[in-house]
DNA sequence: AATCGGACCCAAAGCGCTTTGGATGACTTG
DNA sequence: CAAGTCATCCAAAGCGCTTTGGGTCCGATT
């Protein structure tokens, strides 16, 4: 069923049918009501592609997310992420397309995706420093929305980004309240902006409390669970092992746990652990009590905001750029606790 | 840039210029030549719209998520699928459209998007018994495919399953041939297809072992970390507590793990652990010797597969059904030994 | 020399919508 | 009563491609 049968059967032209049915206001309320009856009951909707065409617009936003060994993109967040913002897309009209590309042909989708005109906006994922995307966006004039920052682009652009220094800031400085000396960070990749953020409010932190940096327990990588629980195990058996882990994921941290529990140490008592919960769903740092201490930002209420946001510039293409800085909540759980002393033994027997 | 202004500029005619871009013999190589190179050099792309109004294709395959508060599809192994389809659809051409539902809209979505004609194709994501989703597809004439199985579907249709009932079948036999006779099932939702397939597998090898089933030790619900600790908890909590556990997933069974192991209980000694594993990128089971026993099967790996079967459905709607059936392979990890004998104190001393 | 068959190219008709620019009456208004 | 105003509807022109159904030219065939 198409317009043309629908206007036929109706003795409609097709001016007026499809009029009433995107509501203008140039037909009666009568013929409305007998039109939308009626296409509602021989279940017409009208072809997407010939609206898009008509239109210029797809009602389509992109996602371009590369793969390759490096699975940074295709992550965790990921699943969450677009879980929020489909939800949204959803309540205006949009669909959401992925388009899944190697690593190194990622910028080119951007022109593909832009050029092909199948989308009418795009998400950038897992910004890093310098991205060149951005300026290629800006250049195809497609409008576009980074999740994330990144850093070293001249002209602004639209994002949301969780302040991630001050979120690392402030877990180190927790830790370093509750007496730990020895803190390692378990970060991930550090081409991506948020990661070398997060070093720097551990950097930061750490600097202001006099405390000389050790590149020996700064670690990075893909945050996977075996990665956190092989770099644990192997910091652990250092003489001066840390007492405490920064981790950037929940998932790396339960590696982290692993290792410590290995060697037969207690989690909160012998060595803390605190990281950053994304606060995704099927992976929820506990179900009452936080299982660890953790800065927490909704991923996937940040997903729901960028396609906000997203929706709102494709809506005025020349409204002034957005920013968003979340701060991140810290939650207190049961992964943390005073240092150890290491002269306990002794100072306890003293006592 | 269009195809217009393109021939426009090239001195031929429309119908010349899209019959060389696109391979028709009916043009000389140098002509075609000549039209490749100027339309590279001017970065031209025929719109997606346009081509898709006139060849009546959109070379996009449609993902109906449904979310709610039942997060099982917006689940941890999604993304993975994801990924696995996406990079063969890239590879053929094809882009993803995801639509993000109420879980109660799902159904209906797949109708929006079979009369809208925005996909050539849908992937159904977690059948469950009956699921009213194949006959409604295959009403519309809609090529789809399968991920699963829908059980009590009287038509024949398209689908790539593995086979959960044997999987969980050997796991349990491996486990009673350790000695354990208290195995507790942690399993998905049973609304879900595999995970009452998963559960008749279990039962089928405590049958035929000679076991009752106890329905206490028997469980099912979303597949998170918590809800693996909450349960192994109250479980261990038992007098006749169980000596064993089988989870659907690597991500309860973490929960599994930390429940055993705030009991100051050792896994894979005192309480053992087998899990159905995903082969999740970055929840990887282990880097060397796995973490958990495991019965395991890619899902990456399916979603290439889906894909692949989906677009040969397309390009051949008339081919018979397909149906695939993969055997998960049994790995061995650290998380399994013996059933601890209750009298080995006293045995022991005997000897 | 007339005919034929390729090789190469083109004009124009869709695909199914939206939207512009009227047309047609009926109803007011001075 | 003529002119102006609304309210309601319509014909037709796109949107940018693909594809049908020819044309034209040229060397080969009879």
């Amino acid at each position: 069923m198409n317009l043309r049968e629908l206007s036929e059967q109706l003795g409609l032209s097709q001016t007026t049918v499809s009029r009433a049915l995107n509501g203008y206001p140039e037909v009666s309320e009568a013929t409305r009501k007998r039109v939308q009856d009626f296409a509602e009951a021989h279940q017409y909707r009208p072809s997407q592609r010939a609206q898009s065409l008509a239109t210029g617009k797809s009602m389509q936003i992109g996602h371009v997310i590369p793969f390759s060994t490096q699975h940074e993109m295709v992550n965790v967040v990921f699943a969450d992420f677009i879980a929020g913002a489909g939800e949204v897309y959803a309540k205006h009209g949009y669909d959401m397309l992925l388009s899944v590309v190697n690593d190194h042909d990622e910028v080119q989708a951007y022109s593909e995706l832009a050029q092909k005109g199948s989308v009418d906006g795009v998400i950038v994922h897992g910004p890093t420093r310098d991205d060149p995307r951005i300026a290629l966006l800006q250049e195809l004039d497609m409008p576009f929305f980074v999740h994330g920052r990144a850093t070293d682009v001249g002209t602004p652009y639209n994002y949301l980004d969780v302040n991630n220094t001050r979120a690392f800031g402030r877990a180190t400085e927790f830790l370093l309240d509750l007496g730990h000396r020895r803190i390692a960070l378990i970060n991930g990749l550090e081409r991506m902006d948020f990661a070398r953020r997060r070093r720097e409010g551990y950097e930061d932190a750490l600097r202001v409390a006099g405390i000389a940096l050790d590149p020996a327990i700064m670690r990075s990588d893909e945050m996977t669970e075996p990665y956190g629980h092989a770099v644990t195990k192997e910091l652990l058996a250092l003489d001066d092992a840390p007492t405490a882990f920064i981790a950037s994921s929940i998932i790396s941290a339960l590696g982290v746990r692993r290792a410590i529990e290995e060697r037969g140490m207690s989690v909160g008592k012998d060595v803390s652990i605190i990281c950053f919960d994304d606060a995704i769903s099927y992976m929820p740092n506990g179900a009452g009590e936080p299982i660890f201490t953790a800065t927490r930002s909704s991923v996937r209420d940040a997903g729901r905001r960028c396609a906000e946001l997203l929706i709102d510039l494709i809506k005025d293409p020349d409204a002034a750029p957005v920013a968003e800085l979340w701060e991140a909540e810290l939650v207190v759980g049961q992964s943390t606790g005073p240092a150890p002393n290491r002269d306990a033994v002794s100072k306890s027997s003293k006592a």
